[in-house]
DNA sequence: TTAAAATGTAAAGCTTACTTGACACATGGG
DNA sequence: CCCATGTGTCAAGTAAGCTTTACATTTTAA
């Protein structure tokens, strides 16, 4: 599973814990699926496409 | 997470085994999320809004 | 150039997603 | 009535997602 996320994260300039922090992750979960280590559950990908204001499909690609 | 997956399957004329067939999981796969046992994981749930041509967000709510 | 912040990574442990196999029950067609 | 098909459910096992702790490395800023 393809994303995005560290760009948008940038544009927003939040580090991993922060991101981790909106999300109520850890960051080494946030960095994990920046460096697609492993996918989101379908409950946190939600919330990270609410964090960004998108879909689910404009950040993730299968 | 909410989903209407019963109702989209049963407007195909679908068994809970044809579905699983079409998305590559058991059929025990399909009853539990009808029945929202679990939440399917992401890439799943990709496959499932590609069988009904679908947006995750149509079929599933957080 | 040094110190702080950010990132990468790994291990151990817990929870959730998914599997197979099995059994019960309901329903509808012969 | 019988049988086939569909559905619900449970148990035991494997795999994936996520946590905490810890430490190493990279980046940033003063």
């Amino acid at each position: 599973m393809n994303n995005h996320l560290k760009a948008l994260r940038a544009e927003r300039g939040w580090s991993q814990q922060q991101l981790g922090d909106r999300l109520d992750v850890s960051r080494q979960t946030v960095n994990a699926i920046e460096r697609e280590k492993y996918d989101p559950s379908l409950p946190l990908a939600f919330d990270i496409a609410k964090v960004f204001g998108l879909q689910i499909e404009d950040i993730f690609k299968p």
